[in-house]
RNA sequence: UGCCUGAUGGUGUAAUGGUAGCACAGGCGACUUUGACUCGCCUAGUCAUGGUUCGAAUCCAUGUCGGGCAGCCA
């Protein structure tokens, strides 16, 4: 496994911890738990990472469990394969972090509350170490269906809920508006042994789809559209990818998820903003059933949404179907699952999830944000390497044929006690074609015609002559090398202004790098409502590199820095002993190119 | 003419009645066998108008602007 750096610092308190602190001081909780709830019908993004951050974070900081839960109540739109995605995306973001705090539980129980002492007793697993470990799974929302239901039977004997027999369509129309209050349902008022009857029939599958629906009974004038007799159950027959054909009549989120929070012992359910309306609606449940306390509570914040990609499932579908990314991990999006494989590290996105800050204010965050973060957990754990990725070949005039010379290369200065490696120095070499002009532009300080420069590890050059083709473009380089300017030379400490990479013509390797760019040329692609027209045709670029040969041995548990160039990773998914593919996670920052007449 | 929610440099975030701070971005410089890293300096902010107070980003009032809410989605 790759060697992660420390996990960061403790994120600083904001309003939520605030209130969890307070809650914890009073003792209000015997512990605090806390959930993230996806819903398995798509991957996980790095919007998703902030919830997971505070959610998980939360559970951390206060020796807590964050349950990993499948909000699994709509069967139409749920896959099991994406639920074996999320599981190992979450487990590959909280690793060596929170994964002491993350709940699962023994596979194929449920948990249930039971009252003890007047108390709501919580049989919920304890935290799973290890979480990969067989025979542990995340819950499940519909592995509540049963008891769930039990609830609404006792919802309707309270007279809280009743059956109704309105279309979608009517019960739409009998809404209102925000701005106009609804109108009642004429099936509000049936009596408790009617609902129970038709409920019972509902279940049972006696019904059509949408024939007809269990409702709150609420306040149509509510100004709060939520509580205007919100639906409880809706008819669906189809298989549900966890219960299979035991169900037809599948419950609403609302009604669902505050009494899978309860039923877990959930304290802090930790939702994003949209949910805020919702509220009423989710302590509404959980008091009408006169459920005993503690109950949980949720608290909203704004989402994570950074500029030049996008965070939504569907858009983010869509350009999977298009064929404009190669597939859900492809590594210029930003699923989780790609940005594993472009070759950013769990501890990066972490960085940039937790610092992003939690707040209610509708905020983007700068992609350069995200930049900085992948920029900071990469220079400690990069190895350093020689790679040339647009090579034009330079002769050393002054060694012969077959010479070579042992250079000690650092694997990376960072470290406290750095390691090097050896690489040779012979008569041909490729360097970047880059680091070299025939016309240099001022405050060039790479190679030109009769200039001096420093092959990095090895010695100084001099450009003694230009050799080109027919067609005028330069194909060779001929120059000399002061080897009493190598390390442990007389002359080792002779200053020039310019140190460029190189590897050996005759000792490297090739290797396809993929070169990936922002996705998107504008901040907001989808500001005007079509981001397809914003995509970057040059957001993937393929060079066959020249590499040197201790790549050989590349592993994706490694983070590479290519020299003076950026951070690079093996494809996981596509590379094999055979074939050396590298995908470069980000540039290294370059004030070179940002200079006056530069590009 | 509804309800909910928010507003601090370019961006994000802190200050919980007492010196408006930090990070990113941007600029200048030092260092450098990575034009990287590191270090130093600089630029730039409390939505508006009133009020309370010795003192207001913070409390109150009014206004302005932004976001969310009318799925049998979550």
């Amino acid at each position: 496994m790759i060697d992660e750096a420390p996990a960061a610092a403790a994120a600083p308190s904001d309003f939520i911890r605030d209130i969890v602190a307070q809650h914890v001081a009073e003792n209000r909780y015997a512990k605090i738990v806390t959930r993230f709830p996806p819903e398995p019908n798509g991957y996980l993004h790095i919007g998703h990472a902030k919830a997971i951050c505070i959610n998980f974070g939360i559970a951390l900081e206060n020796n807590g469990q964050c349950n990993l839960r499948m909000d699994d109540t709509n069967p139409a739109k749920e896959e099991v394969a994406y639920v074996d995605a999320i599981v190992d995306d979450i487990q590959w973001l909280i690793a060596g972090w929170a994964d002491n705090c993350l709940g699962l539980k023994p596979k194929g129980t449920t948990p249930t509350s039971q009252i003890v002492n007047g108390q709501a007793d919580y049989h919920i697993a304890a935290a799973s170490p290890g979480a990969g470990q067989a025979g542990a799974e995340p819950f499940f929302a519909s592995d509540y269906f049963a008891q769930l239901h039990s609830y609404a039977v006792s919802l309707i004997e309270r007279g809280k809920a009743y059956v109704c027999d309105l279309s979608p369509k009517e019960t739409e129309e009998y809404r209102g508006s925000p701005d106009r209050p609804g109108k009642e349902s004429p099936f509000r008022h049936r009596s408790v042994a009617e609902n129970l009857d038709l409920f019972a029939r509902m279940k049972a599958g006696k019904f059509p789809d949408s024939a007809c629906s269990l409702r709150a009974k609420i306040d149509m004038a509510s100004p709060n559209m939520w509580l205007r007799d919100p639906l409880l159950y809706r008819i669906r027959h189809i298989a549900h990818h966890h219960t299979g054909d035991a169900w037809c009549i599948y419950p609403l989120y609302d009604y669902a998820h505050c009494l899978s929070d309860y039923l877990e012992g959930v304290t802090h359910s930790l939702c994003s903003l949209e949910f805020t309306d919702h509220r009423p609606l989710y302590d509404w449940v959980l008091e009408n059933l006169s459920l005993p306390r503690p109950l949980p509570h949720q608290y909203e914040f704004s989402k994570l949404r950074p500029t030049y990609t996008l965070v939504s499932k569907r858009k983010l579908s869509q350009l999977v179907a298009s064929g404009v990314a190669q597939g859900w991990d492809d590594p210029r999006l930003p699923t989780i699952s790609g940005i594993r494989r472009r070759g950013v590290p769990a501890s990066a996105v972490r960085r940039f999830a937790i610092g992003a800050g939690v707040t209610k204010f509708i905020s983007t965050t700068e992609y350069a944000v995200f930049e900085n973060a992948v920029r900071e957990e990469l220079n400690p754990l990069a190895l350093r390497r020689l790679a040339v990725l647009k090579p034009i070949k330079l002769v050393l005039t002054n060694i012969p044929a077959g010479d070579v010379i042992e250079c000690a290369a650092t694997d990376n200065p960072q470290s406290e006690t750095p390691t090097t490696r050896v690489v040779h120095l012979t008569r041909e070499v490729f360097i970047e074609s880059d680091d070299f002009a025939e016309v240099p532009p001022p405050k060039y300080f790479r190679l030109k015609p009769g200039g001096e420069v420093r092959l990095k590890y090895a010695c100084i050059i001099q450009c003694d002559e230009i050799i080109k083709d027919a067609a005028g473009l330069v194909t060779e380089l001929r120059c000399t090398a002061d080897l009493t300017t190598r390390a442990g030379g007389p002359n080792v400490d002779r200053k020039v202004k310019g140190t460029i990479h190189w590897v050996s013509v005759s000792e490297c390797l090739d290797a396809e790098v993929r070169l990936y760019d922002r996705l998107f040329t504008v901040p907001e692609p989808d500001a005007d409502g079509d981001f397809m027209k914003h995509v970057n045709p040059h957001s993937l670029e393929v060079v066959t590199a020249k590499v040197e040969p201790s790549l050989k041995e590349a592993t994706s548990a490694n983070y590479f820095q290519f020299e003076r160039l950026g951070y690079f990773v093996i494809d996981a998914k596509e590379a094999n002993p055979g074939r050396l593919i590298f995908n470069r996670t980000i540039t290294l920052r370059d004030t070179w190119a940002k200079a006056p007449g530069q590009k």
